[in-house]
Parts: C-alpha cells; structure tokens; sequence
DNA sequence: AGTACCACCTGACGGC
DNA sequence: TGCCGTCAGGTGGTAC
C-alpha cells in the first residue's frame, strides 16, 4: 500500500543507504516487475555505476545514475526497500537486487508484483507521459481549490486521481477525509470554500505527520496519533474520535473506512 | 469526464 | 486437515 508517505521514507531510506556506492552486480528476481526494459538492459545500465540523488514524485521514485539516467521504482501494494548484507536477510519476495562492491545489497521487494523497475532519461518526460498530476506535497491552496473546481465525482475518487494530485491512495485517503469530516461520496464540485480549505489542511498534515511517524514501516499503526483513523481499519472498530462504530463502504472502486457519525453525507 | 468492471498477482483468512 | 472462494489495492485497459 505504498503512498507518497510511504514512498517519501522509501527514498530518504535509499538516500541514507545506497548512494554512492559502486553497483557490481544486478540480479532480476522477477522479469514481470520490468518496465520497458529488459533484464539486460537495465543490468548493464546499472552495472559499474553509481546512484547519485534521488527524486520522488507522488508514488513514483526516481534514482540517478552517475551518467545521467534514472532509475524508476514503482513500488505497486506490496513493495519496499531493503538494505543488508548477509544474504540471510534478502527478502523473500526481492525482485530486483543491486549488489554494491562494499558486500552490501538493496532489494526492491515486491510480492504481488504491481509495481515495477525501469529507467528513464528523465523523470519530467516520465512524468508527463504518465500524465500524473502535481505531487500532493508540492502543491499549494490555490491550486489545490482550482484542481477541485468543476471536479466531478466523489471526493474520494478525486483525491486517488493520479492525474489529478500525485500520491495519494485508498488508506491516506481516507484519513484525510476522515480528519477534514468528509463523507467519502462527498460532490468533489460542490465543496464550499471552507471545506476545500480544511481538507487541504488535513491533507498536509496527514502526509506530513505519517512521513515523520515512519510510514512504511509496520510500526507507523502504532506510532501514528491516538486521534487517527488509520489503526482502526478492521471490522467492528470505534471511532477515535465519538466511540461509534467505524465502517465500510465500496467508494471509488474501493473499500473506504470512516465514521458515519463523524462524516455525514450531505443531504443525508 | 465520470463510472463500472476486469486483469494482473500472491497470500491470508474464513467457511465447511 | 485441506480445499475453495474472497479479499486486499495500484495501475491500466475497455466499454458505456
């Protein structure tokens, strides 16, 4: 379930942990996580380089190589990173592997295999043919009002429109409108004023306080406030907030929890 | 421009 | 114990 939060601890982790350093050797676990490149092709774009910087965009990550070239890491429901040395500690499901000189290797990890790795000349170009919308950390209130100013649909759909803001899926979703009070069919379109502020609000401090309390990690469902949503999204959960029992509903495709009483439904 | 549905993929879980 | 159906959800495709 890697969202921007998630992918954000994901890239600093890379940052801290895998720049710089001579890549001897690449293994592709799994052919079906490549995009757009072939085993050998990326092994040998990978091969006797190095990382330099790193760059994230909504779910997206990118990794330069010291010639100029990009990695692309998308990380699909069940991906991650993980840096070792003994060969004891690969992952189980380590779909590509870059092993450094210093003995020390990086897996991206993928399970299910949504995700996918390939290269890119540059992360702009791969942007705009993805067609993803402006990063959901980098965009400010004005544009935010706009992006949802004749947005139809439910307010749920639009904040997972990839096209439309960059980084933000099911869970975060509806935690953010959990926090700004928003039942998840909301009329993107029809929000007043005051409620298109406070869910941009909400959206910051959501991503924002989920980065700093370690998402993408098993710990963040413990670490994150008492008042979220987020650790109780199981069957016959309370709310955080009034202590009714939190549900579920089919929104957007997907499996949306929130708090009836708390997130009313205008006109309902 | 929306929605609805399917496919991809693996593993966990519940029912029987 | 084991078999089977269902579900999880990011993306991308198609049909309406």
């Amino acid at each position: 379930m890697p969202e921007l939060p998630d992918v954000e601890n994901y890239r600093r982790y890379l940052d801290a942990k895998a720049l710089h350093k001579k890549i001897d050797h690449v293994e592709v676990g799994n052919t079906k996580i490549l995009r757009g490149v072939s085993r050998k092709k990326l092994a040998s774009a990978l091969e006797g380089r190095k990382l330099e910087k790193s760059r994230r965009h909504g779910k997206q990550l990118f990794a330069r190589l010291d010639n100029g070239e990009w990695l692309t890491l998308h990380f699909g429901m069940t991906g991650y990173l993980a840096y070792f040395e003994d060969m004891d500690d690969e992952p189980r499901h380590d779909r590509l592997r870059v092993d450094f000189s210093n003995r020390h290797h990086l897996a991206f990890a993928n399970q299910r295999m949504f995700g996918g790795a390939g290269l890119t000349p540059d992360p702009d170009r791969f942007i705009e043919r993805k067609k993803l919308g402006p990063d959901a950390l980098d965009i400010d209130r004005k544009a935010f009002r706009e992006l949802l100013n004749g947005r139809g649909g439910q307010i749920k759909s639009a904040l997972m429109d990839q096209q439309l803001i960059a980084g933000i899926g099911n869970v975060y979703s509806d935690e953010i409108l959990f926090h700004a009070r928003l039942h998840p069919k909301t009329a993107a379109g029809k929000l007043q004023a005051k409620q298109v502020d406070s869910l941009y609000r909400a959206m910051r401090r959501v991503l924002e306080t989920a980065i700093d309390r370690g998402a993408g990690t098993e710990e963040v469902t413990r670490r994150v406030p008492k008042s979220w949503l987020l650790p109780h999204r199981k069957d016959g959960a309370r709310c955080p907030r009034c202590a009714g029992k939190v549900a579920t509903m089919k929104a957007a495709g997907r499996t949306a929890y929130y708090c009836p009483s708390c997130q009313k439904q205008p006109g309902k």
